[in-house]
DNA sequence: CCTGACTCA
DNA sequence: CATTTGAGTCAGG
């Protein structure tokens, strides 16, 4: 019986802070009334047990809306044995739990934090998407180890209980949690002897330690503009319900513009059909089509789309939020790169947009017109008309990172993030940080001597090297836009037909394109056979850190994609441990990992010393990389980024030199 | 190539 | 009828 009861609470705790003493690492899961730690949402009981699942399991039931629940000293009784006698925690998605946990008295910084999740990342196949607790149990154990979640998630959902647990009796509830935590801990015991197997020790350190950096990060939370968030919803809403009536307008009638059927329907009732088809080989209104119909209908369209989509995804939740929390996963990749959730802060546009149509000089049309090729040539597209000048107008609304407070007709989503009071945001940006990986895998003196030049268009030096050409040719744009292409194009993965849209060229043309570059570019072809060579052969490989891939040897050239994007992000990861031990016993904190980027908030008082020491620590990496770090003070929101300097304290300048 | 959020069907 | 699922689209790297 360890569904525990006022009757039964002294014996229980007595039993947990025995097994605690013997040892203290504790296995945890919490039940809540819904998802949200930040909003209103609360445990409503927690589960413990040891590590040996055969061992003790409890469930201590708090709110629940029916049953017994124990009285509210007994909570204050059991988190102070936790934080007493626990030195490490171990759960499932631990973050979550600990969230709420915090709330109710726990000590979480000081103790041993251990992700099973994310342990179970470290050795699934990379093609392994759904790594929750139970399709994670039913992978290992089978569906016997799992029906107890199918049979609870039923009375649950017929008793209208599954959209707030809370609502079920803690006899239910209780009873599921237990076997959470039991399943949790007997992964936790496989996980662990499989890392070791595998060797990738070293690399769960990283990513055990950076769990704590990133609970850090998601506790801290970034402040929200909220008056501008309220500000911009009504300017957005107003600019969509314009663009919808002269939608309807042109089209003759009221339809749901969002509805890709409805848009197919109003494009054949006016005699045009999509240039562009899906993979089914229906007509498709994606951006790339869209861009290609020489009609106002079609901008209006894609203009309705962005402004729907900054509604929904970026303003909307942040109406009324003081403070946003995101979710960081470091399991959430096959790669080993982080993911953010819930919302997720790692795509928030760069670009402004402006909400007034305007008519355009010819410059502005010319400006336009490179500004859809260019969109047009990354998405694979080819432009193959020219728009009259009421389609070009509706492209004017497309902005660009250079937001202008003063405008009224601008709008920016990063302009909802600002510093807390007596802090500034400053980012710091790695310099084509992948590229730079890439070339570390091949590392010759051709290559180091671009690597060391400090900060250098890797693009312009690629070209000069694969197809003998300086900045003196005439061509030499077009060289360097392919070499860009061939450089993110071998280190993505893609083919030659893919390549050739991007270069706009034929699949045979790229492919002698791409010999040239390998031949240019010592070492790549060496590198690149190598890795396709031994993923054909074993099914797996290692990253600079350790990280095991095993990838589909059908798909063996997703290896080189896999070590350069998973080594640049362990390359961060580990950094941001440094970063966040350097920040201890400071005011700044970090707030955001963005890939390639990390945003910090520094007060102040730190802000001359500090950014250039992060700098430091962003730049030094055990791979003797050389890497080059970019810091921007963002001021007075992440829309606005300007080069750091020192500021000068005046009392600090010597007046006696003279400078002249 | 790697993601997550939203919408429709 | 409510809920889940896959595809499509688009924001970031």
């Amino acid at each position: 019986m360890s569904i525990v009861t006022n009757e039964t609470f002294q014996r229980d705790i007595d039993a947990l802070r025995s097994v605690i003493e013997v040892e203290p690492i504790l296995v945890i899961d919490v039940e809540t009334n819904g998802l949200e730690p930040y909003k209103n949402n609360q445990i409503c009981g927690i589960g413990v047990g040891q590590t040996d699942y055969l061992g003790l399991t409890q469930y201590y039931p708090f709110r629940h809306h029916q049953g017994e629940n124990l009285s509210s000293d007994k909570l204050t009784l059991l988190i102070d044995l936790l934080n007493k006698s626990v030195k490490s925690y171990v759960g499932y998605n631990l973050k979550f739990d600990l969230h709420f946990l915090d709330r109710e008295g726990l000590d979480v910084l000081s103790k041993e934090l251990i992700d099973v999740i994310v342990m179970v990342r470290l050795m699934e196949h990379s093609d392994t998407k759904d790594l929750a607790l139970t399709p994670t149990g039913k992978r290992n154990y089978g569906e016997g180890a799992i029906q107890y979640d199918i049979d609870t998630k039923k009375v649950l959902r017929s008793n209208k209980w599954n959209k707030d647990f809370s609502m079920a009796p803690p006899t239910v509830l209780g009873e599921y949690c237990k076997k959470d935590v039991i399943l949790t801990a007997r992964l936790y015991l496989d996980y662990l002897k499989k890392i070791i197997k595998t060797k990738q020790g070293r690399v769960f350190e990283l990513e055990r330690q950076l769990t704590k950096v990133l609970y850090k990060m998601e506790k801290q939370g970034i402040s929200i503009d909220t008056d501008y968030a309220q500000q911009i919803e009504k300017l957005i809403t107003n600019r969509l319900s314009e663009v919808e009536q002269e939608i309807y307008k042109l089209s003759g009638k009221e339809f749901n513009v969002s509805s890709p059927a409805q848009i197919g329907e109003v494009f054949s009732g006016i005699g045009i059909e999509s240039p562009v088809k899906t993979p089914k080989g229906q007509d498709s209104w994606s951006e790339a089509a869209l861009v290609n119909i020489n009609h106002r209908l079609a901008g209006l369209i894609r203009q309705y789309r962005t402004l729907e989509k900054l509604l929904s995804t970026y303003i909307e939740p942040y109406m009324g939020t003081e403070v946003m929390h995101t979710s960081f996963c470091n399991w959430g990749t096959s790669t080993g790169r982080l993911s953010s959730r819930s919302p997720n802060l790692q795509n928030i546009p760069r670009n402004h947009f402006n909400l007034k149509e305007r008519s355009l000089s010819e410059d502005e049309k010319n400006e336009i017109r490179s500004k859809i090729s260019a969109t047009v040539s990354t998405k694979g597209m080819s432009l193959n008309q020219d728009l009259s000048d009421d389609v070009l107008k509706t492209w004017s609304f497309v902005g660009d990172e250079s937001y202008d407070s003063t405008n009224i007709n601008q709008v920016s989503i990063r302009r909802l993030f600002i510093p807390r009071k007596n802090y500034s945001l400053v980012g710091f940006d790695y310099s084509q940080m992948e590229v730079r990986v890439f070339m570390s895998y091949f590392r010759n003196k051709t290559i180091d001597e671009i690597l060391n030049k400090g900060d250098v268009d890797f693009h312009s030096e690629a070209a000069k090297l694969a197809f003998g050409v300086d900045e003196s040719s005439e061509r030499f744009k077009e060289y360097r836009q392919a070499a860009k292409a061939i450089t993110f194009g071998t280190i993505y993965g893609i083919g030659n037909n893919k390549l050739s849209q991007q270069l706009n060229t034929t699949p045979k043309e790229a492919g002698k394109y791409k010999k040239q570059y390998f031949e240019g570019m010592k070492g790549s072809k060496d590198f690149f056979d190598e890795v396709v060579r031994t993923v054909a052969i074993r099914g797996w490989i290692k990253n600079r850190y350790g990280r095991k891939y095993r990838i589909n040897p059908d798909f063996a050239y997703k290896g080189v994609n896999y070590l350069v994007q998973g080594t640049s992000a362990d390359l961060l990861s580990e950094r941001m441990l440094k970063v966040d031990n350097y920040l201890e016993d400071k005011k700044s904190n970090i707030l955001l990992q963005v890939h390639d980027e990390i945003i910090c908030e520094v007060h102040d008082s730190e802000l001359n010393e500090i950014p250039p020491n992060i700098q430091n620590l962003l730049q030094e990496n055990s791979l003797g990389i050389p890497l080059e770090v970019d810091v921007e003070v963002c001021n007075p929101s992440w829309a606005t980024k300007v080069p750091f300097e020192l500021s000068i304290e005046e009392d600090k300048i010597d007046w006696t030199i003279d400078w002249s």
